[in-house]
DNA sequence: CGTTACCTTGAATCTCCTCAATACACGTGG
DNA sequence: CCACGTGTATTGAGGAGATTCAAGGTAACG
């Protein structure tokens, strides 16, 4: 059910200085991003207007709220969720470095889920009016921003399926291998180990129970041995032991765009 | 756990003759859809290279192919589903008269989940290598198609609070409204009245519950009385009876693009 | 050295699943 | 015409799964 601890960022907090240029972009040297074209890079300089910077447990965007901005994560953890009237709350996904948030409020003009920091998080501010000159003057960036979209509806998939058709310990190593796979491509995972700074609580969000029947759960999939979670530190021992346990189908490899 | 009935349709069965002009396209007509300019209702013509139809229970697409084409539909009902090693079966949404089937095979190559019609369907069938030039051509129609995606993208996140968070009533109530809300706006509401060609089963395989369970909590929620449900006719006697019940947020308004 | 956040475990209760049987509508072939 | 199979809806019963309430435990922090 949930925490909530949410306290709301101001708007301003450190802003304005400092700003990453995107040719230097750290996320694009990945090898798993494609390459842009110099007329696309310089087009990014002036699409992005800023670079802001989130603490733990602050909030990001507000379901209902509007938003004038649109973000792009270029370092640490975000989570997106929904809630219900009576504080049920339904953690929908999770954003890693590279990853769009706030795309629905710059389409439909309010945003319909919430966006929190789950770690300290540098974000990438684009100005949502701005959108449309994008569109016209790179068609391969618009294009880029519906692979964006069309991937995290995959993702959402993935997550439905979890949810609506796995058991509870399916469900804690699907969650596990899925953000595992994703802090890969985000470059976050270092010998084997990365930062996961949920607790059993957001977890139980994520996959829909209870947490006390998810600490159970979680023990019995500990005990696979497939990986060592103490605090924030999660290292991956056996990937596979996981993916044949839950029955998780291979990662989509590919060369994503990062607008 | 869900049947599984699917035959494959022959590929170009019903193929290339009495095309609807997208010009005279009914859906277009609706308020409910946004107008287009000369222009790009000349380029949808192009881009538009056949009409197909399917048959109930014929599979449009097949999880794991790859695709050529993409669909967007016409008439009728349509679902998206995966499935697990084990036959067990997640419905990850429904798609009506308006919305867009198959962008992931466009944008990935292949597609991650299967997609099969409910009732007599008719598709508008799209070459996926002009999807790019309509990016260059009409920047905005490349907006159109990420708006697609969004939209889909808060439809899923709908769902997944549905099935992590709602009791099993509660989701049962919530996909009918959801289903009748998007029937209407697709035009396929007349007088409260609209075909809904589901079995339990797949409100089970929806809702991510056992069709026994399904059952019982249907007929617990029918007395409400709130909607008739009679083989595939469903008529609508009190929505707001639904949505205080499962405590389901407002629709959100606002026209819609088709390309 | 108390507070706070988080993790863990027990016990009672309720939700949900599986197995199983019945019922009805429909179409098909004898 | 009826017998039969198929797909769908419904109901019962027993057992597994999940929830809630409750209590205890640890580590971090001021």
């Amino acid at each position: 059910m949930g925490h909530r601890r949410g306290e709301v960022a101001n708007e301003e907090a450190t802003s304005g200085w400092g700003t990453t240029p995107c040719s230097t972009c750290p996320l694009r040297a990945s090898k798993h991003y494609r390459k842009f074209s110099p007329g696309e890079l310089k087009f990014m300089e002036t699409f992005k207007i800023d670079e802001r910077r989130r603490e733990t447990g602050q909030t990001i965007l507000t379901e209902g709220e509007s938003a004038n901005h649109m973000y792009t994560v270029l370092s640490g953890w975000v989570m997106k969720y929904k809630s219900l009237e009576d504080g049920r709350r339904q953690i929908i996904n999770y954003a890693f470095p590279g990853d769009l948030v706030g795309l629905q409020g710059a389409a439909f003009g309010k945003m319909q889920h919430s966006v929190e920091a789950l770690s300290p998080v540098t974000l990438c501010v684009f100005d949502r009016k701005k959108l449309w000159s994008l569109y016209e003057a790179h068609p391969g960036l618009g294009f880029d921003i519906t692979w964006l979209a069309a991937h995290e509806k995959s993702i959402l998939a993935d997550f439905l399926v979890t949810v609506g058709q796995r058991t509870a310990s399916e469900r804690i190593a699907f969650v596990l291998v899925n953000l595992f796979r994703r802090a890969q491509v985000s470059g976050m995972v270092k010998r084997g180990t990365m930062e996961l700074p949920l607790t059993q609580d957001h977890l139980a969000d994520t996959i829909g129970f209870s947490l006390v029947h998810t600490n159970r759960s979680l023990s019995r999939v500990r005990r696979l041995n497939a990986f060592e979670w103490h605090g924030a530190s999660f290292t991956m021992l056996d990937e596979d032991v996981l993916v044949e346990f839950a029955s998780i189908p291979p990662a989509v490899a590919g060369p994503r765009p990062f607008i």
